[in-house]
DNA sequence: TAATATACGTTAAAAAATGTTAAAAGGATA
DNA sequence: TATCCTTTTAACATTTTTTAACGTATATTA
């Protein structure tokens, strides 16, 4: 049921730009091990499992090309992203033969890379985005299915709306935690008027509805911020 | 079951360009139809199949942006790789938000090109072929190919008409995830209107009256925006 | 603290989109 | 032309969403 963390290997030697790159991606909700070169790599490559491997290529002890044929070796199907300063074309060719899924070369800014990564593992990751996509969520005594936009205790089913369904969706991915009024306009309705954050009033009174057969989940009002789904267990 | 080259979709104003590509990559074995503008890239690409495209940003009628994402509202799959003299960062995060798979910035080399293709390609090829296995779905208890325009279930072979068949084949395209209704008009009924609009609720009821044999198959409507084949968990 | 403004709760009506069925229109073929 | 099949148009029902109106709660300021 638990979405697991994206699982991160990153070797750079330059500690510096190696922690910022780390603070940047855990930042940015991957679980990310640094590593300071390419046999540290390797070695926390074969007792880990990684989703994913960024390597620079030049390293002292062991270069990212070699870490990154050993990589390979050991799984034919991880991604690998290379980082470095070198633009030279017999590289990038290089690095693309052993298998890389990227090239990116310095400077570059972090947005980027972290574009770079997401692009391919929309590819890899199949169940996270397409097939298994966990849109179904726990709330107390009920389950909701955002797929089939149903909410389900064992005393009745309800069919849910498209827009009761989204909201919904939103407030449990940001469960006992304040789901800010303007984010929700803005994924649900695509534009915060006044209008629409009265709509999205009664869409909560709605919701309050559908739940108050559970009095440990509430949905709270954070006045002049958002609402909040809070689940007491 | 022969495996069929690679079909590729270029996108380049630049004449001269575009024929050294279309040259280049034909040699190595892709079937590259080119068009000299965005407006040529979606028509072409509604008209024929193709396994992957690589689009230049900037080109008179319809710019590349604006292309991608019209090709992939109508296949969420599709790899597409911008082409283009701009490296403005802000232009890579958009090509990388409608969901793009590489950004190359000019100039590059033919070689890199390729090799950039060819790691998405790596990627995508088993997972495209799985999935849209020449043109026959599994919705359920049904299994429906769209070249016979058939939808067969255990106790009945129901015939559908073009139009059926066309939409049923969008709509599986975009399993679990919702068909917007102007690109479903635009690919079917060619044009956005009203009438062709309210034909298409017509057949969606006859597509849910087809399906109605197997419960854990529903075509939902999202208020507004368009519908959703839902067939999983 | 009282007055005031703003945000939110609640319900109902209006407006818009979709569901449903049937008839009309269009196209192909015997 | 008669017939069959597909597609569109029409008419009406229902659902979903928005807007309006009014009440209550929360914050702000004199």
């Amino acid at each position: 049921m638990e979405k697991h963390q994206t699982r991160l290997l990153l070797a750079e030697d330059d500690r510096n730009l190696g922690n910022i790159l780390k603070n940047y991606l855990d930042a940015k909700g991957y679980a990310t091990t640094l590593c300071v070169n390419g046999q540290e790599a390797t070695d926390t490559f074969s007792r880990k499992e990684f989703d994913i491997c960024i390597l620079d290529i030049m390293m002292p002890v062991k270069d990212g090309f070699t870490a990154a044929a050993e990589i390979r070796a050991s799984n034919k199907k991880i991604p690998i992203l290379f980082l470095t300063a070198k633009a030279l074309q017999d590289d990038k060719l290089k690095g693309f033969e052993i298998g890389a899924d990227d090239y990116i070369t310095k400077p570059f800014s972090m947005e980027e890379l972290l574009m770079r990564m997401q692009a391919i593992l929309r590819r890899t990751d199949e169940t996270l985005k397409s097939a298994g996509a966990d849109n179904v969520y726990t709330i107390g005594i009920y389950i909701f299915d955002y797929n089939r936009q149903t909410l389900i205790s064992k005393s009745k089913e309800q069919k849910l709306t498209s827009k009761e369904a989204g909201l919904l969706r939103l407030l449990c991915t940001h469960a006992n935690d304040v789901l800010d009024r303007h984010t929700a306009l803005k994924e649900i309705w695509n534009d915060d008027s006044y209008f629409n954050a009265r709509s999205m009033d009664v869409y909560i009174v709605k919701l309050r509805k559908y739940l108050k057969d559970d009095p440990r989940v509430e949905l709270l009002n954070v006045h002049g911020v958002g609402f909040k789904l809070v689940m007491n267990t």
